[in-house]
DNA sequence: GGCATGCACATTGCATGCACTTTTATTGTA
DNA sequence: TACAATAAAAGTGCATGCAATGTGCATGCC
């Protein structure tokens, strides 16, 4: 097959991006669960390419730690120990805590507008019990604020975290009254930005990550 | 030429590891100024392998942020802008702060005594002036403070903003009466952490940085 | 039966080659 | 001379192939 097929379904940069793109997504979202392997003749034929491709979308997805990668043997989907886990569970709230804490001292009123609009809208997937829906929204949520702290840098780091954070944290919205309290910890963090009191919308937003951080430990070491 | 050549002098690990930590080294160290083009071709003849590891070694730079990269283009030493760069600073005081912090509460009485040692070791550096000297141990302070907060994941970040930022900060210390600036604003990270005083710790790191901040902006801006 | 040894197979690491894209040099035209 | 069109050169993107490293199973020895 000489370079034949070329550019089929698939939607846009080169063909390595795309692969990084879906085997990050596979592994966020739950297809590929954390130690599986993921050679790379495999990855190629599923992906109807060669190795060169492959090869370069893993080594970028290890430089982002979403698999890990050893000399002469296959990829694999990391697997962090516990205590890395928490370690990154931690890092998480920091970052959350500045995220929040800058958004604060300078979120745009239309930012603000917009996170306090949206958060008031997610109220009634809470009534509702609409897990999905209030996951999504969580997502939009937290993006908010850490675009609202207007550092690029910051975002890179919270966005990158929270990526590898993902498939560990999966199962979170089912445990039982989870939505509620979410909401209300949403809430005191957006009463504190609204007011632009820094201090108390970064100590919200650290102990909100803290305490999803405790409900999803359940999930990691249950899902060895 | 089938391969023959194979493991010269070279040090460990794979062709692509070499490569990396070798055009890594070279922006950190300022060999390779930012915005300078890395074609493949010229990597791979200078390090006298084919283009295959180089490609991976610049993904993988990529990644790491040190290069930039966009399709059917040469590799770029990052540039950032001006913004982005007060972006970087502005986190690396965070996660300084709380590397700081994190080491006031959780440094075991080695790490403590071994901080405080070298800290005033360095003092002899101050009164010689010896500005390489000092740089290094400068470098090996602050990996204290990375260590000493015993959290995986921050160590990461810091140490990866650190090595973006390397380039922009290079002459830091030949600024006249930074030495002993720098000495006193270390002077009183450590004394807090110390006393395990986490919130002034964590204080005085965050402006330690503030103030190399401002002083490397010169560099940054003069240097383009 | 347990364990070391060796061989076939699977898989990664890197080199090479061709197609495609971008850049630079060149030529023709107003 | 200025500028557009176009050809040549340079460089990236990916496919393919071979060498080298690892892995698992069979075989033989204790």
């Amino acid at each position: 097959m000489k370079q034949v097929r070329r550019r089929e379904v698939i939607r846009t940069g080169t063909t390595v991006e795309q692969m990084v793109r879906a085997i990050a997504d596979m592994i966020v979202t739950g297809a590929l669960l954390p130690g599986e392997k993921l050679d790379e003749i495999s990855l190629a034929s599923r992906f109807e390419v060669s190795r060169t491709p492959v090869r370069e979308a893993l080594r970028e997805l290890g430089a982002m730690g979403l698999v890990g990668r050893e000399p002469n043997r296959s990829a694999v989907v990391t697997n962090v120990t516990e205590t890395h886990l928490h370690s990154m569970f931690e890092a998480m709230a920091e970052l959350e805590g500045i995220c929040a804490r800058l958004s604060a001292e300078r979120m745009t009123v239309d930012e603000r507008r917009a996170l306090e609009l949206d958060h008031r809208g997610s109220m009634r997937l809470v009534h509702a019990g609409a897990e999905e829906d209030y996951a999504a929204h969580n997502t939009e949520f937290h993006t908010r604020l850490y675009r609202g702290a207007h550092n690029d840098h910051v975002f890179e780091m919270v966005t990158q975290t929270r990526a590898r954070l993902a498939p560990f944290r999966r199962a979170q919205f089912r445990l039982p009254g989870r939505l509620a309290k979410s909401y209300e910890e949403h809430d005191r963090i957006v009463a504190a930005i609204m007011r632009a009191d820094a201090a108390a919308a970064g100590q919200a937003a650290y102990s909100h990550v803290e305490i999803v951080s405790d409900a999803s430990a359940v999930f990691a070491t249950a899902g060895e």
